[in-house]
This record gives structure tokens, sequence and C-alpha cells, in this order.
DNA sequence: TTCTGGTTTTAAGGTTGTGTTAAGATGTGT
DNA sequence: ACACATCTTAACACAACCTTAAAACCAGAA
């Protein structure tokens, strides 16, 4: 079983069944987008491991729809496009584009650079990630998608989880509001930033439960939040 | 100046000064091969960056070379082939390659994907990494966005931050009132000059704590301010 | 010395940002 | 449809921060 998700963005509808009946047979997830706006939408909310990018959309063009999501997330966009110069390759490319292939395309080919990035996100993850987050009392268990305060597990919704994910994926850093809210909500609006203080209200308290009294996180007014690295205690 | 070290792997000799040429007018540093074998021990000796592969080497065949540096490595390899069946390219990629072109190719998308790895290559070792600023006892963590003298860490506010920043980042030059203004507020009002003075003694007030004695801030009348350079103490 | 222009320092509003609560909206599973 | 958990939104008190003004200070020049 294949657990990647991939989002395919295209709006030539023959082309885009050849691409997801192909993503199928391989047992590969994906997500299927038919504008720019809506391939905006769903790399935000859905986080996909990998983009397949048409660069001809009906609304929006594909090189802002890089420049877009390269402003918030570095996931690997593999651009399919039917414009074969050099001059358009390279303007992809160094708008953060990971690879650029022309149609009509090799499936097979298609296959195999998917295979490439999918092989390069493992090495990463596996070099810089380790299972266990280990701070003071509080720990997290990333693959088991779990927090604990000493042996207490912690009753985390969903956002509140990513937001500790976050928080503790940078410990030591500043992050800024809006660097929270798009990495959690994937959007950037000012409502946002008002949820974003009650939730850290509720995680505080949490984090508080059981006795613990650390001040995990530190608040940097009218910048954002930090996770400080604590003292056993 | 650009620091990144290309192995160039190529026994076609114009080929090769194609390439190399290329990469010594772009300011990449580079070896060359023109074996297999020359090409697995100088990528094991030198440890370079990114390697330029051709696939049809006298020695040993490309695809061998792959695997081998796979065997211990995971520097990126970027293919350069005259073959240009899609198995050929599948092949590659599987075995370990992380990117494919074809002969005759484009020497601005060679280089457009180049700058893409490199850049891919950053991100990896980015995200742990923080960039540092030193000069007495005082230190700037930007990505960190915190400030410490000594061990201490300063609690400044975000205007008095950005002011040290900007200072920083001029160490030894001499800032003139509006020119400070407008990279902290972005605008240039007489009032600001005024505020800019108040912001200056907090920060200075801030930069003295913890028996620092030294005189980071200097002040030139009717110009501005300037940050200097202190010795160890 | 006294004056003058620029700077430092202090302190008092005024503005903005944050924590907190609670009610309403949304979603999910039964 | 219902109950339940979760999220969003709005409101408000409080704290942090910024601006402004005014006084003290410190040259150098008359």
């Amino acid at each position: 079983m294949n657990n990647t998700l991939v989002l395919v963005v295209e709006d030539d509808v023959p082309v885009m069944n050849l691409m997801t009946t192909t993503l199928k047979t391989h047992e590969y997830r994906f997500l299927t987008a038919k504008s720019g706006t809506e391939a905006i939408m769903l790399a935000s909310s859905h986080n996909p491991d990998v983009v397949f990018l048409d660069l001809g959309l009906p609304d929006i063009d594909g090189l802002e729809v890089i420049k877009r999501i390269r402003s918030w997330s570095n996931m690997p966009i593999i651009v399919i496009s039917a414009r074969s110069e050099d001059s358009d390759k390279i303007e992809a490319l160094d708008l953060g584009a990971d690879d650029y292939l022309t149609k009509p395309f090799s499936v097979e080919e298609l296959l195999a650079r998917l295979r490439v990035t999918v092989r390069r996100l493992s090495i990463m993850t596996a070099s810089n990630d380790s299972a266990l987050y280990i701070n003071g009392k509080l720990k997290i268990d990333y693959s088991a998608m779990c927090a604990y305060i000493g042996d207490e597990e912690l009753k985390l919704t969903p956002i509140e989880y990513k937001l500790l994910c976050l928080l503790a994926k940078n410990t030591g850093k500043v992050l800024t509001h809006t660097f929270i809210t798009q990495n959690v909500w994937g959007r950037v609006s000012e409502s946002d930033v008002a949820s974003l203080r009650v939730f850290m209200v509720t995680l505080r308290k949490k984090l508080e439960s059981s006795g613990d009294r650390n001040q995990y996180i530190q608040t940097h007014v009218g910048i954002g939040y930090r996770m400080l690295r604590v003292d056993e205690q």
C-alpha cells in the first residue's frame, strides 16, 4: 500500500483521467483540481506530498500557482506542460518547481520521476525527524500522533495537536502569527489569528494540567509565539 | 560567490569543456572525471554537492556508477545522456538518479536544474541551522528572532529588534536617521526621528544590562547612528 | 559666560495587541 | 434528527507597546 498523496492540477479532462487512473493503478492517493484557485486551496488544506501541475489553467497562470504555494511551503511540484520552450522550463524551475515534463509525456517516466521525489522525501524525513520529541515533561510521539505530560496522555483536538507539533518542531524559534496560521490552516485571514489566540489558551491549559508548571509557550507581542526548551524537573 | 561543488563525469572532451566553462562562468566549483572508476573515487574523496553523470563511459556503465554511489551516499545525481529512450530514463531514475537530461541539452536548462538541486539542498540544511550574528557579547539568531548578551536573552519589542538587526547588518557603517526610519517604519516623518531617539535609549539600556559595558552603538551628531565591531572581552 | 542645536532621558497618554470567556456555527458519528 | 465534540467569532478587560512632549544634558560658537 502506497501512502503518498498527490495533488493533480489539470483542466484537460482526458489528460486528467490518464493521470488519475495511472495513480490509482499504482495505489497512490490523489486529489484533483481543475483550476489554479482550487489547486491552491487543496494544497493548503490537504498538504499533499507532491503536486502535479499543468501550467495552462483557465483562471490563474500556472507560474502564479507555483509562486503562491512557495510562499508558505516547500512541497515538491512537478510541472507538466505543453510548453516545451527552454525559457518556460527555466522560469518554472526558478520559481520553485522541482521538475518539468513536457506533453505528451510518458506515463512510465512520470511515475519514475514521482518515485524519485517520494524517495527524496523519505530521505529527508528519515534523517531529520525522530519519532519522539521530549522537552521537560512534555512528550510527543509523532508516529502515534499522541502527546503526553509525564505519563498522562493529553487529549488534544486536531488543530491543537498540529499547533503543538509545529511549535515543538521549531523549539527555540519564534514563529510569526502568519507562519503558524499558514501551516495550521493553510491560509491567512485576520480571523485565524483570533482563533489562534483561543487555541493557545486551551493548549496552554492542557499543558499545565497534571500540575506541570513549566512555561512551554512564550508570547512575543506583535510577532507570534515560541516553544521554549525546558529544564528537567 | 557560489560555493557549490559539482562533479562532472563525461568522457567526451568537447561536451566536458562546454560544461566546465559554463560552470566556471557561473562561479561554481567543479571536479572532472573521464571514467566511472575515477568518478566513484572523486565522489567518495571530495563529497561533491552535485554530480553530473554521463551514462556512456569507457569503463563502467553509468548505471553501475549510480548504484555504487548510492550504496553509501544520497548526493544528488543529474544524469546527462544521449540515450533518450523512456526505459533508459526510468532505469536510471529508479537506480537513484535525481534528474535526467538528454543530449543535446540546453545549457540554460542544465543550470536551472542545478539551481533546483542546490535550492533543495539548502532547504534541507537550513531547517536546522540558524544564521548567527556575533559581536562581542552580543548575539543575534535571525532565524529564531532572538538576541542575547552572553547567554542571557534580551527581551526586545518588535521595533527594538528590527532596529538592532538593521544596525547589526550594517556593522561599521553610519546609518542616517532617515535611512533607519525608512527601514524600520517604512516611511519618514519628523516624529519618527524623535521616536528613534527614544528607542535608542531603551535599546542601549538593554544592551548594557548584565554588566556588559561595551559601547555597541555610536552616535553621529546630525547624521545618525552606527554599530561598532567590539573586541572580545 | 550664555546661546544654540542636537541628543538623551523621563514620563504620561493613546494605541495596539493579547488573554479570556462565552455563545453561536460547524461538523461528525450514532 | 440528535447529541457530542470541535471550531469560529465577537466582546471586553488588561497588558504591552509606541508616540509625543517636555525637561535635562552636552557640546561647540559667539
